[in-house]
DNA sequence: GTATGATTAAAACGAACGTTTGATTTGAGC
DNA sequence: GCTCAAATCAAACGTTCGTTTTAATCATAC
């Protein structure tokens, strides 16, 4: 039954690191094993051992195939933003949209897996595992940096502890986004959902920037320790 | 050394629950063992299997204990808004804080084990295991149903699939507040951020009021299919 | 063809997993 | 003091885990 290819070895590389990338969504991490990983990708139980020397550093290779490119893909178009501004203070919709419209278009194309690494991305910010958080961290350090210092002096006027959280809770909304309305809305009318990849952008985004421009809470001026 | 107390059998129960939520939250749940939950709990390792039945049972067990509080906290909430307005419509505000803000303060509670278990909640909503979704859709649906119901009523004129994704965009950013800032920000200043939990809630609220006010996105009324 | 280096294949490794067993201990009722 | 059910304990069960080892296969250059 299975005339199978004779499967080029750089293949092989790639058919494990699409297996990988999608089990890790459907099962994550350590309910992945390496098992259903060398199954799924028609390889052999030691070729991930092999190609990629273990386990974490398959995990790794996952997040850094596509990763790389989106953060350098944000640092790009954040370039042109502050070019195009010359000094000049630049829009935060520019700023918001420039980091998760990048994201969210990735997430979108169903064609080359991007929607699937997005989910997985999505559901790993919050990853229990200490490896894999440590090394989103690091990948991620320059354009958080650089971003937040970007909104920092789009809104000088905001307190930078509200920019941060700010960030945070829209990265959330973000991460909530790409992962679809789960199971969780079954009893309401789900038909109704309309998950139409093209439209959630703009959801999200205007979502976005409502929080965004909310007036700032009024304890803001309070104590600190009351 | 260990002249340790007698421990009531009720006690061997929770401190089997009290070290698992610490642990899932820690470790996730495939990432915690049997040995290090009784381990921690100075329990014996049939110990589990012998209260709960299973790990997966224990697990059930953990999200129950305190997820009925505060979804019947969230649905006694709701239920007095209603009873209030006896008819009349409810500001769409009062909803979110009446099911955003029954979390935000128990996970607030640093005395008896709220915080973690928020935690570990806020985590969850994204968990890979099947099982364990399973469970949460099933404990969850019918304060999904009355709290949506409530902001279709509240809000007629948008349509009801915007509310839908809005109220999923504000569970992503409650999540991550619940989170808390991550190592995801280190090279930003984040001596500036501000983490008093007596805060965040307003912090959240106004950034969650903020999106749901937000204008629609201007595509909504746009073909389907383009 | 034959040597060579890269890849695949099959089998086994020890460790850790969740669970079960059977004996022992505990505490309350009589 | 004895009984009995509940709880704890040490030990082992079979399975699965990630990894390693050794041999076979492949492609390519000479």
């Amino acid at each position: 039954m299975n005339a199978s290819l004779p499967a080029t070895p750089q293949d092989t590389r790639d058919r494990i690191l699409d297996a990988g990338e999608r089990l890790f969504v459907e099962h994550g991490f350590d309910g992945t094993s390496m098992r259903m990983i060398t199954g799924a990708a028609n390889a052999n139980l030691a070729a991930v051992n092999y190609h990629f020397g273990s386990k974490d550093a398959l995990v790794q290779a996952v997040f850094r195939r596509r990763l790389t490119a989106l953060n350098q893909e944000r640092l790009t178009e954040l370039d042109l933003l502050e070019a195009e501004a010359g000094g000049a203070t630049i829009k935060p919709s520019r700023i918001v949209e420039a980091f998760f419209g990048t994201a969210l278009r990735m997430a979108a194309d169903t064609e080359h897996g991007g929607r699937t690494f997005m989910r997985l991305l999505a559901r790993t910010y919050n990853e229990p595992n200490a490896f894999v958080r440590e090394f989103l961290a690091e990948e991620y350090a320059e354009v958080m940096d650089r971003f937040l210092g970007a909104l920092f002096a789009a809104l000088p006027e905001v307190p930078r502890a509200e920019i941060l959280w700010r960030f945070h809770f829209m990265t959330g909304a973000m991460a909530f986004a790409i992962s679809g309305l789960g199971g969780l809305y079954e009893l309401a009318d789900i038909s109704a959902a309309d998950d139409n990849p093209q439209r959630l952008l703009p959801r999200l985004m205007s979502f976005l920037l409502g929080g965004l421009r909310a007036p700032l809470p009024g304890g803001a001026l309070a104590g600190a320790n009351n």
